[in-house]
RNA sequence: AGGGGCGUAGCUCAGUGGUAGAGCAGCGGCCUUUUAAGCCGUUGGUCGUGGGUUCGAUCCCCACCGCCCCUACCA
C-alpha cells in the first residue's frame, strides 16, 4: 500500500502489528452492540448525574474514534455512530493493563466497540465508563483535520467518505435527500400510481432535447443511447393500461456542467390517464408543499438569504412573464396581444436585441440569436429565458408554451400554436416540466419528422415508429410531468450547487500520476 | 469556449525577489474527569508542472495541467 501520508500509514501498521502481538484479533468479525451512540444520547442525554449513578445504565456501543485525549493512566475519546458523538472514558484501573495498552495504541479514525456504564463527567458530559474495549477495525490512514474538517472542494467529492465523516452538514443533506425520495414514493403510492422501471439504454433518442451518451452493446453489435428521459416508455405503459405510473431514476445528458447541471441527474417522472396539465399543476403543488412540510417542518424554507414559500404557487403564461419582466430601460414594453401575433415575437426580439447591444455584453445582457432562422415559438421561448427566467424566485408555473418547442405536448384546443404545457420555476431554476400528452399519432409523426429534419446532435436521427404505433393503438387523454429531484433537494437543504446533493458527482477522471496512490501492479479480475 | 481567482507539509492556512512558517495530525516524553486538553521536545516540503527574466524565483513573466466562480452552451 502506498498512500499519503505514507509515514503515518507505516506507523499505524506498526500499531496494528503491536496490537496483534498483544493477542487482540486485528479485524474481528462481529461486535455484540446493544445501542448506537445516537440511541444512547437520545435516551440518556437528559438524565442527570444522580439518575445515572442510581440506575447504573449498562451500554455496549460501537463507533469510529474522532478525538483522543490521553492523560497518562486514563484517557478520553469521542466515538461517532449514526452521526452522533459520544464520549468514552478509559481508565487503567477500570480496564486493566492489557486493554489499557490497546487503548494507547489506538489512533483517530479507528473503529472500536466498548461496553460499560453511563456517567457524567465533572463538566457534565454524558460519557461511557469503559469496562471492556475491543478494536473492531484499524484505520491505516488518518482523518482530515479535526477542527476544520475537509475543505478542499474537489477532495470532498472525490473522497466523499471523508467528507461524510468530518462534515456533519453533508450527512444531513443526504439523510434529508432520502426523506424527500421516500416521501415522493409515499405520495404517489398513496394515490394509486405504480412505480415502474424503464430502460436506461435506448436504441432511439427521445423524450427530450439533449445530447446523449452513446454506448455499445457487443452481442447486438449496436449502439445504444443512455436515456435522456424515460418519457416515451412511460407513456407506452399508459397505452398498456397502467393508467398511473411513476419512475424515480437517473437521466444522462452529455452537456455542460455547472451549479445546476450534471451529466447524470435524478428525475421523477409520472403520468396519469384521464387528466390534463391543470390536474398535474395542482398535484405538483400538493407534492411540493407536502414534501416541504414533511422534511422542513413547514412550507416556508430558508434558501440563502431569503425564504421560499412552497405553500403559494404563482402562475403566469409565458407571454405574461415576458411582459412582466421586460426591462423598463428597454423601451416600449410588448403586450400580450403583440406577442400573440405571428410576427410579434420577432419584432419584440429585435427591440430587445437593440437594447441588449446598447447595454453591452459586459453588463450581462445577451442578444437573442438566429432571429431569421427561428420560429415565433422559438423566439417566444428565447425571450422568456432571457428576460423572465432569472426573476422567478418563488414557485411559479409558466404555462402556454409555444407548440413548436413542445414536440410531445398536446396543442390547446382554442389556439393550436400553443401547447398545454407548463414549467415550474423556483430560484430561477427549472424544477419541473409537465403537459397534456400529445396522443394524436398523426400529429406526433409530423412533429417527429420535423425533429429529424431539423437535425443536430441533440435531435433523434430516426423516428421512433414503435412509439407512434403505440399511440395508434390509443392512449387515453393523459398528462404527465418530470421533476428534477436533485434541484428540489437543493432547495430543501439550502444547497447552492447540484454537486452538494449528489453523493458522487461526475468529476473529471484522474490520471494515475495525479493521485497520491502508486497504482502498483494491476490485478486482473477474472 | 471566453473572463476572473486559486494551487505552499497528510489536513486547515500564513508568507517573502536572497532556496519556507503556524495550528492540527505524526513521533518521543510528562500527566487518572479531559473535550480544538495542556506542557516539553521533534520528524516532515523539488512552494502544481515546464520554460523564461534575474547573480539568485515559491514570489515576476509565458505556456501547460487541475480546481473554483462568472459568462456562454445546455428546455
Amino acid at each position: 500500500m502506498e498512500f499519503e501520508p505514507q509515514d503515518q500509514l507505516v506507523q499505524r501498521q506498526k500499531n496494528l502489528q503491536r496490537i496483534a502481538e498483544l493477542g487482540f484479533e486485528p479485524y474481528p468479525h462481529k461486535f455484540d452492540w446493544k445501542q448506537t451512540p445516537a440511541q444512547i444520547v437520545a435516551q440518556f442525554g437528559e438524565h442527570s448525574a444522580e439518575t445515572l449513578k442510581q440506575s447504573e445504565v449498562k451500554v455496549s456501543v460501537a463507533g469510529r474514534i474522532l478525538t483522543i485525549r490521553l492523560h497518562g493512566k486514563a484517557g478520553f475519546a469521542h466515538i461517532q455512530g449514526e452521526g452522533q458523538r459520544l464520549q468514552i472514558y478509559v481508565k487503567l484501573d477500570a480496564v486493566g493493563p492489557r486493554i489499557f495498552e490497546l487503548f494507547q495504541l489506538l489512533d483517530m479514525g479507528d473503529i472500536i466497540g466498548v461496553s460499560g456504564h453511563l456517567f457524567r463527567t465533572k463538566t457534565n458530559e454524558l460519557t461511557v465508563w469503559v469496562e471492556k474495549l475491543t478494536l473492531l477495525t484499524k484505520a491505516l490512514l488518518p482523518l482530515p483535520e479535526k477542527w476544520h474538517g475537509l475543505a478542499d472542494v474537489e477532495m470532498r467529492y472525490r473522497r466523499r467518505y471523508l467528507d461524510l465523516i468530518s462534515n456533519e452538514r453533508v450527512r444531513e443533506i443526504f439523510l434529508r435527500r432520502a426523506q424527500v425520495v421516500r416521501h415522493m414514493r409515499a405520495f404517489f403510492d398513496a394515490r394509486n400510481y405504480l412505480e415502474v422501471e424503464t430502460p436506461m439504454m435506448h436504441p432511439i433518442l427521445g423524450g427530450a432535447t439533449a445530447r446523449p451518451f452513446v454506448t455499445r452493446h457487443n452481442t447486438f453489435d449496436a449502439d445504444f443511447y443512455m436515456r435522456i428521459a424515460p418519457e416515451l416508455y412511460l407513456k407506452r405503459l399508459v397505452v398498456g393500461g397502467l393508467d398511473r405510473v411513476y419512475e424515480i431514476n437517473r437521466n444522462f445528458r452529455n452537456e455542460g456542467i455547472d451549479a445546476i447541471h450534471l451529466p447524470e441527474f435524478t428525475m421523477l417522472e409520472f403520468y396519469q390517464a384521464y387528466s390534463d396539465y391543470r390536474d398535474v399543476m395542482k398535484l405538483t403543488e400538493e407534492l411540493f408543499s407536502g414534501i416541504a412540510k414533511a422534511v422542513c417542518g413547514g412550507t416556508k424554507v430558508k434558501y440563502g438569504d431569503h425564504e421560499i414559500d412552497f405553500g403559494r404557487f404563482e402562475a403566469l403564461s409565458m407571454r405574461e412573464a415576458i411582459v412582466k419582466y421586460w426591462p423598463t430601460a428597454a423601451g416600449k414594453a410588448p403586450t400580450i396581444e403583440e406577442l400573440a401575433t405571428p410576427e410579434g415575437p420577432r419584432a419584440v426580439a429585435e427591440r430587445y436585441n437593440a437594447y441588449a447591444r446598447s447595454k453591452g455584453l459586459e453588463e450581462g445582457f445577451d442578444a437573442i440569436a438566429d432571429l431569421n432562422e427561428s420560429s415565433a415559438g422559438d423566439l417566444t421561448g428565447a425571450l422568456f429565458e432571457e428576460i423572465a427566467e432569472e426573476h422567478l424566485t418563488q414557485p411559479t408555473f409558466i404555462y402556454d408554451f409555444p407548440a413548436d418547442i413542445s414536440p410531445l405536448s398536446k396543442r390547446r384546443a382554442d389556439d393550436p400554436t400553443l401547447a398545454e404545457r407548463f414549467e415550474l420555476f423556483i430560484e430561477g431554476m427549472e424544477l419541473a416540466n409537465g403537459f397534456s400528452e400529445l396522443n394524436d399519432p398523426a400529429d406526433q409523426e409530423r412533429r417527429f419528422r420535423a425533429q429529424v429534419e431539423a437535425g443536430g446532435l441533440e435531435m433523434p436521427k430516426e423516428i421512433d415508429w414503435d412509439y407512434i404505433r403505440a399511440l395508434a393503438h390509443g392512449m387515453p387523454p393523459t398528462a404527465g410531468e418530470g421533476v428534477g429531484v436533485d434541484r428540489l433537494i437543493m432547495l430543501l437543504t439550502d444547497s447552492h450547487a447540484i454537486r452538494e446533493v449528489i453523493l458522487f458527482p461526475t468529476l473529471r477522471p484522474q490520471k494515475d500520476s495525479e493521485t497520491d496512490a502508486a497504482p502498483a501492479p494491476r490485478e486482473e479480475h477474472p
